[in-house]
DNA sequence: GAATAAAATTGTAATCATTACAAATTTTCT
DNA sequence: AGAAAATTTGTAATGATTACAATTTTATTC
């Protein structure tokens, strides 16, 4: 499943010409391994330990090239700051309000448009919810 | 429903020993008449025309304050800058990649936690579409 | 109703995530 | 190798929001 995601994604760079790079795999490394959906930020911090060169636009460089062939989805549930998910494949959020985690979930049902969106076209579907995870309560 | 909001939120200000000023009546009466989930930019230049003196710090106080009653819902969807919402009660948001329009829209099923949700106390949710809206398909 | 205290508003400067951009480096192609 | 293209980098700019101190408005006291 990591590995899956991993080596689809640099198949999915070489298919686009785009080079595999330090900066690309290791970043892309970071997002198999570390799968809590961390900011720019975090990212920076710490792979800056082990790539000292890395800049911090090359992190937000990369990661909107790897949202750009649908590879990384780009969150934006933050007051703030955006988090980066290598799971592209829709799921919901939730975040716990004591230990800060976020954490994934299912969405079930197929969700066929009804009530007020009868008749639209939908394309994306975002859930967040907000609360406690069972290990706080 | 419109005046509901309204005279509800003035009753809740004065509750709490809050004055009745003139930027928070404007502040909610600009609310509960452009139900279109405004940015805190575009009430400031829309209000300002009437209220030349209204400063947009004092936009984004009154928000807060506001939404610290309950009377305002701050929703961060948008990558960048928060838009403001008169109606608290759950409900949904649609934005139309067409038009840009914001549409509500209810949420059905109480939704009892399941799955990963087993056993997390759930206290907020946000749901957030994307696609083409009717009028634009 | 004037004096005084408290609350609210204002303008400006600071913050912070993200983006723009041009120079430097690395990779790819000939 | 040498030229061209792609990538990375550092620094400056942007833009929404917040901090803060000074000013104005509102409420309270005498
Ligand atoms: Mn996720
Ligand atoms: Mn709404
Ligand atoms: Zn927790
Ligand atoms: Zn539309």
């Amino acid at each position: 499943m990591e590995k899956t995601k991993y080596s689809l994604a640099t198949r999915e760079l070489k298919k686009h010409k785009k080079s595999l790079s330090n900066p690309r795999l290791k970043i892309l490394e970071y997002l198999c391994y570390y799968r809590d959906h961390p900011t720019a930020e975090q990212m920076y911090v710490d792979l800056h330990k082990e790539l000292p060169t890395l800049s911090k636009t090359t992190i937000y460089n990369t990661l909107h090239a790897l949202a750009e062939l649908g590879l990384v989805k780009i969150l934006n549930f933050e007051e703030n700051k955006a988090r980066y998910d290598i799971i592209t494949e829709e799921h919901g959020h939730f975040k716990c309000q004591t230990c800060g985690g976020i954490f994934d979930f299912q969405v079930e049902q197929k969700l066929i448009p009804k009530g007020e969106l009868l008749g639209y076209k939908i394309m994306e579907r975002n859930l967040y919810f907000k609360g406690i995870c069972k290990k706080c309560l």
